[in-house]
DNA sequence: AAAAAATTCTACTGATCAGTAAAAGGTGTT
DNA sequence: AACACCTTTTACTGATCAGTAGAATTTTTT
């Protein structure tokens, strides 16, 4: 067990470090956005000096992409994960309520809904936007079969339903909602629920169009 | 007409300038956010120089939350116009049409749901803020009126509905519905009133909560 | 046409921050 | 104990940008 094992071990004190970063990206990220995100802020809370950051991920741009990877890598997962019995719908609901408890524990929101040059950052790495397509397509499977089953609007593009939907997971809502009206997470995560799948009008539907 | 005749006029297009300025600044605002936009972009596209530009504003966080206050003002001019045989519902559809509208023709989404520093800095605004809290009075008086009139769902909280109702205004679906879906703009208003007010469920709304 | 006013231009200050260099200090290995 | 490797510290560069000063120019007024 010479340079292998020594190799193996340094290898994972290092992946140990870097995950450490990421969490604490996330959490800044979370906080006060990209913009006002410094290299020491990151490099602060992660309990590592700058330099050794940049021993990790070569730009803030860099950095600021694995964190996003990382979290659609996490959305796949508990897509993965979910019981295979779930309806469609369930599935969604499910999905939903766990990127706003995501959030709520200070974590990120799944769209990078702020600023331009964010999103024009992510959609330059490869990695990020393949992730996202797959994500997407696997969501729009789902949206599509509970169309068939009746469980979602047929008269509404997948689309519109699809962009709405991840719209909620960085719906601004839910900061309102905890911080002026004081719900506690689990109250704040069923009404997000309740509003996206349901509505806010009372009463049966509307008539498409003006008719 | 001395004096007073040539002061008028001065200020008449100092005014005019001004608005041009707040214009300017909502283009930019827009499009690159508060934090990529600098003083000389808004300096430049308003046709005046920095120097000219801090004659009327006096620094970059004053600018913004003006612009931010005009569109409030506008918001309440807009109620105040509405017909009044209007029912509260249909006033709420229609000022959520007529925001979406803005936004569409490159202006700004009420909510700055964007950077926490963009609305720590509205908030220590008591211009700003003393409109934006008249126009939530005023939001939350129509809401109240549509729930007893049985046009929105009394079985859920007045604040859940208002502050969903004020994301939609900066939902990011309509960017995607835009630039992915290809909607024409009166057909991604329509889509963004159906999936606020409807939901995305088919059939009969759940029963609350679990039962 | 001359005087008065504002505006523009050029150039600057000072602050912030991404990213880097190089010396100093640990840590574990042999 | 001596060595090799990594990390930290400190200090720096260079770029960007808010905000300003003062000279040059244009416009407006009289």
């Amino acid at each position: 067990m010479g340079i292998l094992g020594r190799l193996s071990f340094k290898d994972q004190a290092f992946k140990l470090r870097e995950q450490a970063v990421l969490d604490a990206t996330t959490r800044m990220l979370a906080s006060k956005g990209f913009d006002l995100m410094t290299m020491d802020d990151v490099a602060g809370d992660a309990g590592i000096s700058k330099p050794s950051l940049y021993k990790h991920f070569k730009s803030k741009d860099e950095l600021a992409t694995e964190v996003m990877i990382r979290l659609l890598d996490d959305a796949q997962d508990f897509l993965a994960r979910q019981a295979p019995e779930l309806s469609p719908l369930a599935r969604l609901r499910d999905l939903l309520a766990w990127a706003l408890r995501v959030r709520l524990e200070g974590g990120l929101p799944f769209l990078p809904s702020a600023s331009p040059q964010v999103r024009a950052m992510l959609t330059r790495s490869l990695r990020y936007v393949s992730r996202a397509i797959k994500l997407h397509k696997t969501l729009q499977g789902i949206v599509e079969q509970a169309k068939r089953q009746g469980e979602l609007r047929a008269d509404m593009p997948t689309d519109v339903i699809l962009y709405s939907y991840y719209s909620r997971t960085c719906d601004p809502a839910v900061e309102y909602l905890r911080v002026y009206g004081k719900y506690p997470d689990e109250d704040i995560v069923r009404h997000m629920l309740d509003v996206c799948f349901d509505g806010m009008s009372a009463g049966q539907r509307r008539a498409d169009g003006d008719a």
